[in-house]
DNA sequence: ACCTGAACACCGTTCAAGT
DNA sequence: ACCTGAACACCGTTCAAGT
């Protein structure tokens, strides 16, 4: 349980790819926060200017962040599917959640990236054409499906419980204060948040995940069928 | 046009409230990144130190935002209501989407907070009586209900060609050179993404929320009817 | 009770220079 | 092409002290 983490000594050069590769882990084990250029530098055991060559700023990075996240996703095989638009978008949706779900703190970058990588327009360009499909318009295609990205994103970063880049022993402790500080509340005003008191602290996640793909699912659903 | 902000002379006592109000201000015009402690301090004529005495740390300041907005929510009266679930739980979620949209730069702060000020917990307790009368285990409720909150954030916060705090100039053209990037795609590749690059770029705001609004009602609808 | 002064340990970034 | 050294203009925050 040092505070420190453990750093290989990074004998080999540096690349815009291994750069990435520890900012991630970096961010997966400590939070965003902990991903700063002088960190990353210091655990490459290089100066931080040096990072500067490979990338222009720390933004450029986070994008490297972002495509990283992206080009991990596993798109369900191209060519003709003969099943309904919606069951096709919903596996869209899935595999998108798989690598979201597995880096949380860094989930939120993608979501004014998507445009900027290849990997994420090619998401788009699916996700688009299944839209058009449905029978939205251009305009509505376009915003309903970036609200779904939005909403997998959000739908990780919000799960209640969600370790929060701490370790478990404090985590609980948040955990139990914050439940407490709710069962406290007086029960003939808040009744019902009192009774949830324990949601709204921990969850147990498939069924959280899949009741919110559900709930975007259908509303593309119900409001498709309104067109 | 001159870069500096106008700022009263100040000569009033510094107070939570006078503080949250300018943190509020300076967010809407410069964006949350402009509000700094320093910066605070300064257009106070007063101290950095000086606002440690009414908050703890920054992060009790941002906690100080995020209720101000939510007081600012005007609710639906309360009393009996005959109409169905649906439509009273759509009168909450515009009435908080009308502050957040009035407060674009601040708007994500209230994700992780309701819970933390009366005005957050009176919009949660409405919310969750709505969910149960529509017959969602608490479980679901719980997590409906932040969805939903969190739903309202993100269409502030994502909407196409939103202005990020800086001037209308520069907006258009960072919105044209997007556009264009959009554009310039390999159409055979990305048909529907080109098709879409305008809806991308910018939107008209009543229909874009209240798809999104629909959708989420829809949704919630959607998934209830299988209960 | 309310605010100041000085200091600490951080940031991102520029610019000129080394190899 | 790839990296260093020194410096700049910022942060949030602590701690002791003033009124």
């Amino acid at each position: 349980m040092t505070r420190k983490t453990a750093e290989a000594p990074a004998k080999e050069r540096l690349s815009r790819e291994r750069i990435v590769d520890n900012a991630l882990a970096l961010a997966d084990a400590e939070g965003l926060d902990a991903v700063t250029i002088r960190r990353l530098a210091q655990d490459q055991g290089v100066t931080p200017m040096a990072l500067y060559w490979h990338f222009k700023d720390k933004d450029r990075l986070l994008d490297g962040i972002a495509e990283r996240l992206l080009s991990d996703v596993v798109m369900p095989s191209e060519g003709p599917d003969a099943r309904p638009w919606d069951e096709q978008f919903r596996d869209l949706l899935v595999a998108l959640l798989q690598v979201l779900r597995a880096h949380p703190a860094t989930a939120h970058l993608v979501m004014t990236r998507i445009m900027l990588s290849e990997p994420g327009l090619n998401l788009t360009e699916r996700a688009l054409g299944l839209l058009s499909v449905a029978g939205f318009s251009r305009e509505q295609a376009t915003q309903v499906a970036s609200h779904a990205l939005a909403s997998m994103v959000i739908l990780v970063t919000t799960e209640p419980g969600r370790p929060e880049a701490s370790d478990t022993a404090e985590r609980e402790q948040r955990m139990r204060t914050k439940k407490a500080s709710l069962q406290v509340l007086p029960p003939e005003q808040y009744p019902n948040v009192v009774a949830s008191a324990d949601a709204f602290v921990q969850c147990s996640s498939e069924p959280y995940f899949e009741l919110g793909v559900d709930l975007l699912i259908a509303g593309i659903r119900g409001v498709s069928a309104t067109l």
